[in-house]
DNA sequence: CCGCATCCTCTTCGATACTG
DNA sequence: CAGTATCGAAGAGGATGCGG
């Protein structure tokens, strides 16, 4: 673990963000606090599997909260954590470097 | 792919950026062009072969430029574009947050 | 309604051996 | 020196069924 890169900030956001589904919750997340329910709505493509495991992944790693209302039927509501919300915020350059440079890359690899 | 995160510029960086190796290559070309051998020299957890397809990857998504000499021995050298540097300066601010908010979490995990 | 358990598949990655 | 080929292990992710 002597590699620079292991050290480096950014590492440690992209481990963060890095998976299929993170990205998609992160933005429904970004729009407002939101159920377990309305989440798979929102993201059709998710499993129920999937859904629970990149929450807990997110809430082990600090970016949601997850508040559970005891009732019946059971009610949670997933929210993003003001690290979550810093996180995107501190994310809007790299967010445009993306949108700028995101088309050719396509190219590239539907020339290659 | 009607996702809102699909079209996020921030879900490409990711992907560009994701995988075990992308960010040592990256962190290690920053710093100067390098040959194959020194690479591997540099980042010595890394194997010829992952080595070798996370460059493939990285110079697909224009990040890395691959330069051929045709000589013998064979010598190819590896640095970063334009884009590539662009990337990294555009990630700046979330290398601070990764390096201000990264020791919670893992005091959240060796909690849990 | 929320989410875990199981089983299965596909991709990723490591180890080893080989080529120009 | 700079890779490619092949194999096998490990983990991510999908489908389905069950429990609180």
């Amino acid at each position: 673990m002597t590699d620079p890169a292991a050290e480096c900030g950014l590492a440690m956001a992209i481990r963060m963000l890095e998976g299929k589904w993170k990205m998609d919750v992160l933005c429904e997340l970004d729009t407002g606090a939101r159920r377990f329910g309305r989440l798979r709505q929102a993201i059709p493509a998710i499993s129920e599997k999937m859904l629970a495991q990149t929450l807990r992944e997110m809430e082990v790693d600090g970016l949601v909260l997850r508040k559970v209302y005891d009732q019946l039927p059971a009610k949670v509501v997933y929210s993003l954590t003001e690290r979550g919300t810093s996180l995107i915020a501190r994310s809007a350059d790299l967010c445009r470097w993306g949108e700028q440079f995101g088309a050719p890359a396509a190219q590239l690899q539907a020339a290659g």
